[in-house]
Parts: structure tokens; sequence; C-alpha cells
DNA sequence: CCAATACATTGATGGATGTCAATACACCGC
DNA sequence: GCGGTGTATTGACATCCATCAATGTATTGG
């Protein structure tokens, strides 16, 4: 059973005029809340800027769970919020997970703050 | 006592690179969290809306209040927290309240986001 | 097969957060 | 001053959420 659920985040973030446009409606606050939730986290935000700074905006579990001082069971957890919001990608590759920004994902709901 | 700290929103926002461009320091991430945080809540997304979609950028609490099925203290909790955070100024004029958005508060968390 | 490794899921827990009722505060008209 | 109106604050409560320990599930190497 999913954690939260499932967001895409792109079509949901691109239907909609920017904040600054016109009043949000209660359904599309609802959606772009749920987004902006699964990203106000620091721990998610470094998980994120991590995925999106490695090459081909891919990254190993591995890479990920070291400079946190989390355990590993809270770090899974939080890529999968981020999984299922809709920013991050999971592939595996063997043994290993590897996670994948989401293209246009992140821009959708920077769009809509700052038009 | 305020509800959270502070957060200058434009300066904090306006110091680091977007999340894409390179990891995300701690501190920076904890920052950016409490402003995507006060941003993450479907009653504020609107509140914001309608105060940005106003003229002037600002609207009167009586403007605010409505259309929402909260309590009047729900609504100035939420008001409170926006202010805190740096996306809403107070200004009182007679017996009423105005808030008006802080120029450039959104537009640097979005920039953030969608470089 | 079996042990080891990599990651996910479950269950439990403490702390944060959204909400309201009650109350307090500030301003206005009389 | 005084009642009335517009907002903010306080206190209480229920829910949500981040976290961890324990356990489960694949996949690999021997």
């Amino acid at each position: 059973m999913p954690v939260g659920v499932l967001l895409p985040v792109i079509q949901s973030a691109a239907c909609c005029s920017p904040l600054t446009r016109a009043a949000l409606g209660a359904p599309e606050a609802e959606d772009l809340a749920r987004s902006l939730k699964a990203l106000a986290d620091p721990t998610r935000l470094r998980l994120v800027s991590i995925v999106a700074a490695s090459q081909n905006a891919e990254a190993c579990v591995c890479d990920l769970t070291e400079g946190f001082d989390l355990s590993q069971p809270t770090i899974s957890h939080h890529l999968r919020v981020l999984t299922d919001a809709g920013f991050l990608r999971r592939t595996q590759r063997g043994t290993w997970a590897w996670y994948s920004l989401v293209p246009g994902a992140l821009d959708a709901v920077g769009a809509l703050l700052a038009p």
C-alpha cells in the first residue's frame, strides 16, 4: 500500500495557472499542497538535490544513504515519499536500486510559484 | 511568541544555487524546507493566491475568511504562519487588517526549484 | 542451497501541526 | 466610557509525520 496517493506532479501542475494569476481553486490547492509537502523536508530536499546534481540525474541508493545521520529505513521512506509524489523514479539494476529525477516535475512546481 | 522562527525567505533563497545545480547543504535544506512547509497547506496556498490575485497584491482579512469552511482563528493562524515565513506582510488600517504579498518571496522559492 | 548484501516494509513512538471554542485585544461609533 | 465589531491569542485535542528497531524480500557469490 502506497504511503501517499500517487501524484502525477507534471499533469496536475501543468493544468493550472500560477498562484499569482488567479485565486487557486480548492482541488488545485490540494494537489499543489501535496507536491509541496513531499518536498518540504530537509532530508528529502537534499536527496532530490543529490540525485539532480548527479550524472544523468540518477543516483544509487548507496550514494544517497551516505552523508545523512539517519537509519537506512528512514532514507528508504523518504525516497518512497518522493517517488510517490512523482519527483523520483526507481529503477532496479541488479542488487542496487537507482533513483532518477523525473524530468519536469520539479520545474512544474517551481513554475507555479515563480511565473 | 512567534509560531515559528522568522524566515527572511528572500535572503535565504537568493544565497544558494538551485536544487539541481549542486547538492544542497544541510543548513540550506533546512531553510528551504521551512519555507516550503509554510506553503505546503491547501488553505495557505489559497490564501496566498487570493492575496496575490488581488489589486495591489493585498487583501483585507474580511476578504480572506470568506470562501473557507474554517473558523476565524484558524484563518488567522494560517496568516500568521505565512507572515512568519516571510511570504505575507501585515498592515493594520483602522479596524481592518490587510495582508500583502512580500515582493519576490514566492519567486525566490520557485526559482530554487525551477532554474 | 546458504550465507551475505542491498533495500523495502512493518510496527511503535514522540513530536509537530491543523482545528476549534473560549477568550483577549484593538478600534470605532455613540 | 461603552457596547459592538474585527482579529489575534490561548489551550486543548486529534491527527499526521519523521524516526528507529526488527523483520522481510531479492539478488549475488560461493
